[in-house]
DNA sequence: TCAGTTTTCGAACCATGGTTCGAAATCCGA
DNA sequence: TCGGATTTCGAACCATGGTTCGAAAACTGA
């Protein structure tokens, strides 16, 4: 139950944005009563936090099965790219992750931005090894990262779902760019 | 006076966001009382609109100025960049422009959409214009310039004023990666 | 000094929307 | 079937914050 409000909360996010959706919107997405939400949550920053704890969960996860097998890391970062691409766009959930932090109360948030730092200090780690092994042209490996977490994440500002552009074309072109442009 | 009061404004959206900013907040800073924020402007969307007016208008501008000189498309990429960062990292004016674009009711939102879509047009250009001379490698001009300005756009959310980093540093960065990752 | 216009503001208004309350409905093991 | 825990909900509560009101203060030219 709770699952399926979080995926109801996420999407409702997504197109109307955190301030811009009421409880009683989420509630109908999940089809319950707005008084019920309640039962499961404690606030509506409570139901943004869940889903963002869920999808950065599940970036850092993929980050950390990259950095385990066998890759160089040119391979590692488009496989990043790819897989926070596909969480942004494809599941609802990833939308609001990293977009909206600020909405939430000092504790949550703080909970959160500790999370997300340890995600982007992966993919730093993946741009510095780079680097070392030479395959990357030598740059600020912190300020590489955070142009490409940037290009990923403005992409829900832009991109509809539903059209004719698939999350796997943004993600193979983005990954042609973004891993291109390090190479030495 | 009402440029007085876009500055402030500026400021605080810019540290608070717009939707946790109140108008009270607003009249402190420009150091006004709040109902005489309402002899300037019509609503607090009101005063958002120009302040991204203001800001987009600037980088339009930029661009066409960029256009018109005799360069190269890595040099013009290379100037809208800086300029698209100082603009959004040093005056503040820029910061809330590309950021808080679902908060402005529905004709200002149109507006400004198709300002700021111009100002992207004019960018892709010379994405476009550099693939076609053969200087930058055959991608699509469309994401690839989506990318640069999700890019740049995102800085507004780690970088900190009054930091070691100046925006000059970050541009220099931000342009070696961003337009030698489009090289051949 | 004196109208008339511009600018300022304290106080109150009021809609929005997150939240709570108390009770009814449903579920489930005994 | 019975009783308790779980789940649900309509309705109301209430703080927040954008907005308006009416009048006072400041400015301007004559």
């Amino acid at each position: 139950m709770r699952g399926n409000i979080l995926r109801a909360a996420a999407g409702v996010f997504r197109d109307r944005g955190f301030a811009d959706t009421g409880m009683r919107e989420i509630a109908a997405a999940a089809d319950l009563s707005t008084a019920n939400l309640y039962y499961y949550f404690k606030s509506k920053a409570d139901i943004l936090y869940f889903c963002q704890e869920h999808s950065v969960g599940r970036m850092l996860e993929t980050a950390g099965r990259l950095q385990r097998r066998r890759l160089t890391p040119a391979q590692r970062l488009r496989g990043v790219i790819s897989a926070h691409l596909v969480c942004m766009l494809d599941e609802l959930d990833g939308a609001a992750a990293h977009t909206e932090v600020d909405a939430l109360p000092a504790l949550l948030r703080k909970r959160i931005i500790a999370k997300r730092d340890r995600y982007e200090r992966a993919v730093r780690r993946i741009v510095a090894e780079g680097i070392r092994r030479g395959d990357f042209r030598r740059t600020d490996p912190t300020l590489a990262t955070r142009a490409i977490l940037g290009a990923l994440n403005w992409t829900t500002r832009w991109y509809r779902p539903g059209g004719k552009l698939e999350p796997k074309a943004v993600a193979e072109a983005f990954s042609d760019y973004l891993v291109g442009g390090l190479r030495t």
